[in-house]
DNA sequence: CGACACATGTAACACGTTACATGATTTG
DNA sequence: CAAATCATGTAACGTGTTACATGTGTCG
């Protein structure tokens, strides 16, 4: 939902053509999630067909225009009314990697929690470097980052207390 | 890939059947990540399909095991020796949402965040609650736990330095 | 001219998800 | 017996994603 939604709000602020729309969810966002400009024109039949956005004409340089709907307009407000539900959220494929990881036989837990605070950390460095070289002004971007460094460091956190826990069982042996 | 690989690694314990899998995958996760009993038969076809399980015999009550190809078993060591990279993963709705909501007009991106927070918040403590009940000894359903819990926190910190952020924003206005 | 940015689109596939059909077995 | 649990599957759809085709305009 978030390219579609995402896409729906932008073109609230300015009804716009599909170029367009790919070069502002970049600024908006840094390259912090990359978004194929191949799917900025599936996403947008898929809302047309919806009818959430519908074909405004051209600009005057043969680009066509979207913008959205009346229904289009009543389901964006309906998601910034909503908070995002847990339950909306995607599997958290590290999260199933280690707990499934505890049973298989032949795979060193302890490993693989390594390998993987060895590459968040690597990855927390390299964000806090992005977010130094990114303009004060910037607030989308500034957010988006951020969020993605809080996200880094719960990760590393989860993974100290994982290994504790692993002690502790190791302990009880 | 976190259903398909989890199912991997659960056949890896053990060949097992369609139920067995559902029945199990729960077990580890308790019901932090439903899934849908039809999504393990749709799962497991495409793993068929694609070489990394295969049909096994039954088990003399007439049900289907499935057992790990040596295509599979490859697939999952990669997948543990591997990290999860930040680019495997989802976009992330809050921070699209946000992101894009600071230029929205008519959208009070303070109530936004507000809405937001409570029920992040409602969810903590929630996740806590669950977390007390469950027994020491369940490692995988506690480590899936402390991932949500960690993630809501980091969120709920994450509101916060948004909120903060914002405010600096209007000083300077 | 050739490279590069601008611009639009489609076919095809992966994965997740659910609603539905279907039947066997168990248990209150 | 009726309800619940066990058990298997399929059709259909939503969203994300990419590889590819195709063309225009611009600038060194």
């Amino acid at each position: 939902m978030s390219v579609k939604l995402g896409l729906l709000a932008l073109l609230d602020e300015q009804p716009m053509y599909g170029y367009q729309l790919h070069t502002t969810f970049k600024e908006r966002t840094g390259d912090t999630w990359p978004l194929n400009i191949g799917q900025v024109y599936t996403t947008l039949a898929r809302l047309e067909r919806d009818g959430l956005v519908e074909a405004a004409g051209d600009d005057g340089d043969g680009h066509q225009i979207y913008a959205l709907t009346d229904t289009g307009r009543a389901e964006l407000s309906q998601w910034f009314a909503t908070p995002v539900a847990r339950s909306d959220r995607p599997r958290d494929e590290l999260a199933i990697k280690l707990s499934v990881a505890l049973t298989v036989s032949g795979v060193d837990v302890r490993e693989v929690l390594q390998t993987q605070r060895t590459a968040t950390l690597r990855d927390l460095q390299d964000l806090t470097r992005q977010k130094a070289a990114v303009d004060e002004g910037d607030l989308a971007w500034l957010l988006a980052l951020d969020s993605l460094i809080f996200q880094a460091e719960a990760e590393a956190r989860w993974l100290d207390s994982c290994e504790e826990r692993l002690l502790k069982k190791e302990v009880r042996r």
